[in-house]
DNA sequence: GCCGTTTTCGGCCCGACTGTTTTCAGTCG
């Protein structure tokens, strides 16, 4: 099961209980949601917890929840669920994935016309809408009706919360927004908060905070936005809109000196502000996004920062990417958050792909090596790493592969002896195949100064059968570095099946270094991942497998998914000047 | 059902917005 299938069943789970007993299960009822609330929020599989025994890591799980999850992980289901989820209709928990449809709306609908099949349940409330008969019921009237139609239809377009965006695609449509309201007199600071500020590898909608000192002016220009879709929502504060493309777009708006508790507010997570908020209460101080109120006082102050507003709890500021509930507030609060790593940290990238005609595995290059080393250069970094694929082995004899590769080797010295600023390493991402053994035969591997390792075919192996292939090419003298080591692409496939539990005992006796893949649809170790390898003292390489020039500037997104892991300068081996690096790459 | 800078029992974040309402329920972040 995904987790997105176990955090449905989880919400289905509050759902019932809100339908049976809203009161009595009120507890359980928050319990389960922050449960799914944390489980879509991992970036590595629940599974993967529970078959290293890990599932209470994840917060909001306890020994109760724990137990259930195990059982359904066995099982296929939980005899507990079975029970609360009987004497509800099945056919509301579909309408439950529709923006707008809680459990009260979607229970009352399927029961007022008695309708029971979940697989056409849509439809169904789709048509009664279309004859009218909602309006007239109590609760209900012509507006809400209409507003149903409209929400079945975008939902069934793919928009709202359905999808969820790369990266730099959100960034992209931030943006925009941010550049168009900037040009307001009004807003005098616009910034992109939510899940795009927490770098979350994948971001469902946008959120943004003004400051301003006219909120209803802002407002106002907010709606007037040339790609709008349509306004779902506006107040006196805050407004929602549906921007062409089908993406919603969250604004809220504070005047400057209170700007600091809105970023703080609207950035989450929201498991985070939950956590925060009661932790504060301890301290009788009430949070908002209006600011910090002592409820012994009454006395309410505004925060100009979020560094401000931090302190004011007892806290030093946490950043932004740490910021999921795991542990980040008792670290704050005990003063002992790690230094995380910055962009500016690293000094090389060992994992670019060059034009160079090496005839490869895989995909070439489009860039040659010195339109590379000129990107290198404007990064200031201080050595790259040419790891173009292997040269295809179903196409070549071994003596063929030796002579493509002396020839990559020999055009990079070339280019070194005129080029002083930057060093290069002569490395190759060779194919782990099948059965373990790397695509190329030793004689040409040791004509490199190391050699990236990765699977590129064969992805449905069972999990030991992958694990011993991972780490028999891992083993070679010459293999220093395991690249996007899960596989995983977002929004397309999960990745294999490894047992990290060998594999990070693998790489701590053995000094080989997993890599943070930049790429957007990889970001490939998860940061969950990430946290679990700095706690093990495991070195990471953070790389951005470019196969362009241009792509070497996704660097950033590899940076900021070792933050979200806690990982500090220390534990990734591309910050170490070049000496260290070459010094290491022999050990 | 979770969790521990008052606690292993007894608490549990805080507010905005909309539609259908005569004062509030439902949904969302």
């Amino acid at each position: 099961m995904s987790n997105k299938e176990i955090a449905k069943l989880l919400r289905n789970v509050a759902a019932a209980y809100t339908i049976k007993d809203e009161k009595k299960f009120y507890f359980q009822i928050v319990a389960y949601q922050k449960a799914a609330e944390a489980i879509e929020g991992l970036t590595s599989e629940l599974k993967d917890y529970y078959a290293e025994d890990k599932l209470d890591e994840v917060p909001g799980i306890g020994v109760t929840l724990k137990s259930r999850l195990e059982e359904l992980f066995k099982k296929g289901k939980v005899a507990h669920y079975e029970w609360a989820l009987s004497g509800i209709p099945q056919a509301m928990f579909p309408l439950l994935d529709i923006p707008s449809f809680g459990p009260k709306k979607a229970y009352k609908l399927v029961k007022e016309f008695n309708l029971k099949n979940p697989d056409t349940v849509i439809d169904d409330i789709e048509k009664i809408a279309k004859e009218g008969r909602i309006a007239s019921l109590s609760g209900f009237g012509e507006k809400s009706q209409s507003d149903i139609l409209r929400a079945i239809a975008e939902f069934r377009k793919g928009s709202g919360k359905t999808t969820r965006m790369t990266l730099p695609f959100a960034s992209e449509v931030a943006e925009k927004m941010l550049d168009y309201l900037r040009k307001s007199p009004d807003v005098i600071r616009a910034e992109p908060l939510g899940s795009l500020r927490r770098s979350s590898p994948t971001v469902g909608d946008i959120d943004i905070a003004v400051a301003s000192k006219n909120p209803k002016a802002v407002l106002n220009y907010f709606i007037k936005y040339p790609y709008l879709d349509r306004i779902i929502e506006k107040g006196s504060v805050s407004s929602s809109i549906l921007a062409s493309g089908g993406k919603q777009i969250d604004l809220l708006i504070q005047p400057p000196e209170g700007f600091g508790a809105l970023l703080q507010h609207f950035t989450g997570s929201k498991n985070h502000n939950v956590h925060l908020r009661e932790f504060a209460l301890k301290k009788s101080l009430s949070l908002s996004e209006y600011g910090i109120k002592n409820t012994k006082t009454g006395k309410s102050t505004q925060y100009s920062s979020e560094e401000e507003f931090y302190k004011a709890i007892g806290l030093e500021w946490i950043p932004p990417e740490m910021r999921e509930d795991t542990g980040e507030i008792e670290s704050a609060a005990e003063g002992n958050l790690p230094k995380i790593i910055e962009l500016s940290d690293i000094k090389g990238d060992l994992h670019l792909h060059s034009s160079f005609p090496i005839e490869p595995s895989h995909d070439l290059g489009v860039n040659n090596f010195k339109e590379m080393l000129a990107v290198a250069k404007d990064l200031n970094y201080e050595y790259v790493g040419f790891a173009e694929h292997n040269p295809s082995v179903s196409k070549h004899t071994p003596e063929k592969i030796y002579g493509l590769v002396s020839r990559r080797n020999e055009a990079i010295e070339h280019i070194l002896s005129d080029n002083k600023s930057i060093r290069i390493f002569k490395l190759l991402e060779t194919d782990i195949l099948p059965n373990g053994q790397l695509a190329i035969d030793n004689k040409t591997l040791e004509t490199l100064d190391g050699t990236i390792v990765s699977i590129h075919s064969v992805f449905n192996m069972r999990k030991d059968e992958m694990t011993k292939r991972v780490i028999e090419g891992l083993s070679h003298k010459k293999a220093k570095i395991l690249a996007h080591p899960t596989g995983r692409m977002l929004n397309e496939r999960p990745g294999y099946e490894l047992d990290w539990e060998k594999i990070f005992e693998f790489c701590i006796k053995n000094n080989k270094a997993l890599e943070i893949n930049s790429w957007p649809t990889r970001l490939d170790l998860p940061d969950s991942l990430i946290r679990e390898a700095v706690n093990r003292k495991i070195k990471m390489v953070i790389d951005t497998d470019s196969h362009a020039k241009d792509q070497m500037y996704l660097q950033k997104y590899g940076v900021e998914m070792a933050r979200r892991g806690w990982a500090t300068k220390s534990d990734i081996v591309n910050t170490l000047s070049y000496n260290e690096f070459r010094e290491w790459l022999k050990i």
